[in-house]
DNA sequence: ACCTGAACACCGTTCAAGT
DNA sequence: ACCTGAACACCGTTCAAGT
């Protein structure tokens, strides 16, 4: 009664893919909630396993988190990704990624939250450096599609300066994080808040004006 | 020995000013930890009372947090006014405010996370109409700057088109808050976190450059 | 290798009681 | 009105033990 039916068709002790259903778990929680207050001990109850079983597969509640958080960041390349591949030039590639962007970060605002925040929390830990990666990969798949865009001529940006890359990356990664978080923090007037989809295209077409004009 | 110094000073009983002793202590321990996962307890012994005496004066901590948030959104509101305010003109005080922004967001890394955070946590308690109202009041300095701007023609914004003034409103505050995100959340690259100022000011004129060109 | 159960040192919050 | 102390139902984490 206090175990979850799903538990009935695994073997009783030794769980099988324990490792995986607490990840999934740990991220419906996450998602149900909007935050990574959850307990581990509520995580395992969940599981239908002992409150100690999670640390057979993970070291901590932070290096899951850590471990999630990496997920988070590879999803993310992998839509943006995507995204890019399926527009016909810099300037579609351009708005279906910063689109695609906020869109992910609104499907999964407490996954999203917790990618940025546990790149500052998890110092210490072994998964920083899969998590950092990660996270590197993501920016990555951004700067090319400037790229892609500075080399087209299409964007006013000298493709070898690095410098003004970065930093034009940096400004539309803010101008999409920024509104991505806002979002999430309900920070927006109803006005915004009641035609999402129009202030993104907007916001993202606005940013994208810059570029080629800068 | 267990207990500080400070509460020596103070009358053994009747504390006198515990309220403001605990919200300082709170803040203290933000800054300190970048997080508000501090123990009430904790908070309780650094004020040097039982760890009951905080909930004299705050009905439970998400309560304190949002008093702490709000008092965050109002120093923000007066830090930014003061900078619009010494600005010669439209354009001047819109990068005085975009840069004071970052700097607020960068200076209280803890608090300033805090008060975008408890707008979304605290739906519930008494705390939660100031801390709106607060958060509205800072939005409202940026809204004048651009508003200031399009009634001088320098900004190329229609000033008695509401929406149109709140979508900009609305791109310079995604800009900021991601850009002052992107910053506590160590998401910058050495490149442009070895030169913060420059990049920050950089980033700010872009977005100005946009409202004047829009 | 993977999981359980008892144990430790914590929490937030409530409640009755003191000053 | 403001504060204390005991009590309740939790935590994360460790450790010895089971399968």
């Amino acid at each position: 009664m206090d175990r979850p039916a799903a538990e009935a068709e695994r073997p009783a002790y030794h769980h099988g893919d324990l490792r995986r259903t607490l990840f999934d778990a740990a991220i419906a929680l996450i998602e149900e909630q909007q935050n990574w207050d959850f307990s581990l001990r509520e995580l395992a109850r969940r599981a239908g396993v002992s409150h100690n079983a999670p640390y057979s597969h993970f070291a901590s509640k932070s290096e899951l988190l850590a471990a999630l958080a990496t997920a988070g960041f590879e999803m993310l390349s992998e839509v943006m990704a995507q995204a890019a591949a399926a527009a016909p030039g810099p300037d579609a590639a351009y708005t279906a990624v910063g689109e695609a962007y906020v869109r992910f970060g609104r499907a999964h605002p407490g996954h999203y939250r917790l990618m940025f925040r546990s790149a500052s929390i998890s110092m210490d830990n072994s998964a920083t450096e899969p998590l950092m990666r990660a996270a590197h990969a993501a920016k990555r798949v951004m700067s090319n599609v400037v790229l892609e865009g500075a080399r087209a001529g299409v964007f006013a940006i000298d493709p070898e300066d690095q410098a003004a890359i970065e930093l034009a990356v940096l400004g539309c990664w803010s101008s999409g994080h920024g509104l991505t978080m806002l979002f999430l923090d309900k920070m927006l007037g109803e006005v915004s808040a009641s035609q999402p989809e129009r202030v993104i295209s907007k916001i993202v077409r606005a940013e994208l004006e810059g570029l080629r004009r800068r």
